[in-house]
RNA sequence: GCGGGUGUAGCUCAGUUGGUUAGAGCGCCAGGUUGUGGUCUUGGAUGUCGUCGGUUCGAACCCGAUCACUCGCCCCA
């Protein structure tokens, strides 16, 4: 611990900060109440198990991004490193497939173990969303036309790209999966190194690669729709033709593949290039497979999750609302303290300074932004007023003290 | 985890081939105005030069290590 820093890759969100990340994450959830969802608040940590099996043994995240701990009863549990296995955990252990279909909304921090970069940090923070039960194109049309809506909310509509891809049903995956193997084994000694580990383990891994060599040898690989079967290429069919319908503008790439493993049908990604390497703002996909694999009842679901601090680095300044109005005494602190909690019960915010001359105190209700100075003087008390200063205009006049609240109101 | 860059005041940054008391702007504090902010003006305080060690008569400057930040790779939100 050299001198008080913070621990690599965490940082303090000061008020300027917050108010910004307050703003992603409230936006995201009035909108998505309209929707119909409903928040779910789930534990930071989760046995190991939870995590490890529905992100998939192979992933990164799993295999060096975890925050683990063994507990002195030899348990074994994990900072979360996302939100839908935890949201799947909930879902099992509450017994909530009696509430089919639902909409849960979650917020907050997320760990990873990486190198903190750009966009990047080890504590992080994400909104995201579930929505369970409904194995129909007009689910993904929907959630991934709210994720559009949600960025247009922040204003980002123009900053951002929809890029959509299928990545079919189990028969269709298994198809593909065959077809590329196939098509990629003679060259696996053309392959990068880490292309070469993919290829036996995951090989629509190797599709993203953004080796040089892999890229050629990639260019000419059978694609997913040539494998897809019918039911599933219909699928993907209505998703497109109901985004056209709906106004959300979208690229195919053949070649988005979703990091973990519980993916199927519909993947997309909203990416950005304002943010150097990680241009990913917002993205999800369909995990049907995901809940009745972690023992549940075999329940579809299509979720996706957003990034706050990146959201919160496109939006820039959020202006603070609700300026207050300072109260200013002249040697009448006792009576200042009243008056401020009188109007305060009004609903007025105030900002009461506590030390220093007029002057000191004038300025740090400037400093704050106040709309007004409530100054109480000896004249003016004795005479049962008090002079408010509008701090725009400069003027001032002198009210009543009980018509004060009406006349602060007013404004 | 790998590679490049950076680290001087609260913030943004100067600091000449190593040389004695380390600077500027903004911000902060105090005065000009004992009842009036935002402008102006005068003055003041800023600091383990990231940390530890080494070279040297002498290190903010050179060397090593370490920590942090940053850019890229990997991966992802």
């Amino acid at each position: 611990m050299a001198g008080l820093q913070p621990v690599r890759g965490t940082h303090d969100l000061l008020p300027d900060d917050s108010r910004r990340h307050r703003h992603v994450e409230d936006t995201a959830f009035q909108l998505v109440r309209r929707y119909g969802y409903g928040e779910i608040v789930t534990p930071i940590f989760e046995f190991t198990e939870v995590f490890a099996r529905t992100l998939g043994e192979t992933s990164d995240v799993v295999t060096k991004e975890m925050y683990t701990f063994s507990m002195k009863e030899g348990e074994s549990i994990t900072l979360r490193p996302e939100g839908t296995a935890g949201v799947a955990r909930a879902f099992i252990s509450n017994g909530l497939a009696q509430s089919l279909p639902l909409k849960l909304f979650y917020r907050g921090p997320m760990f990873r173990h990486e190198r903190p970069q750009k966009g990047r940090q080890r504590q992080f923070h994400q909104v995201g969303v579930e929505f369970l039960g409904v194995a129909d194109p007009l689910a993904d049309i929907e959630t991934v036309s709210m994720g559009f809506r949600f960025l247009e909310a922040l204003g980002l509509g123009d900053k951002v790209t929809l890029e959509l891809n299928t990545l079919g049903d189990q028969e269709s995956r298994e198809a593909y999966r065959n077809a590329l193997i196939a098509y990629l084994d003679p060259f696996r000694s053309g392959l990068s190194e880490e292309s070469r580990a993919r290829l036996d383990k995951n090989p629509l891994r190797v599709l993203d690669s953004k080796d040089e060599g892999d890229k050629k040898i990639v260019a000419a690989a059978p694609l997913m729709t040539d494998c897809l079967t019918p039911s599933a290429k219909d699928y993907f069919d209505q998703l497109c033709q109901g985004l056209t319908d709906i106004g959300v503008p979208f690229t195919v790439n053949p070649r988005l593949v979703r990091g973990l493993d519980y993916y199927c049908h519909t993947a997309f990604e909203f990416t950005t290039t304002a943010l150097g390497a990680q241009g990913t703002v917002l993205a999800g996909g369909r995990y049907d497979g995901l809940i009745g694999q972690m023992g549940g009842p075999a329940t579809p679901g299509i979720g996706w999750a957003a990034g706050v601090e990146r959201l919160s680095m496109l939006v820039g300044d959020i202006a603070a609302t609700d300026r207050p109005v300072a109260i200013v005494p002249m040697g009448n602190a006792p009576q200042a303290m009243v008056l401020a909690d009188r109007l305060r019960a009004a609903g007025i915010s105030v900002e009461l300074g506590f030390s220093g001359n007029m002057k000191k105190r004038m300025a740090r209700a400037d400093k704050a932004d106040a709309r007004a100075v409530v100054i109480l003087g000896e004249d003016e008390m004795a005479r049962g007023a008090a002079t408010v200063r509008d701090l725009d205009s400069g003027s001032q006049t002198e009210v009543a003290l009980d018509r004060l609240t009406e006349h602060l109101l007013a404004r």
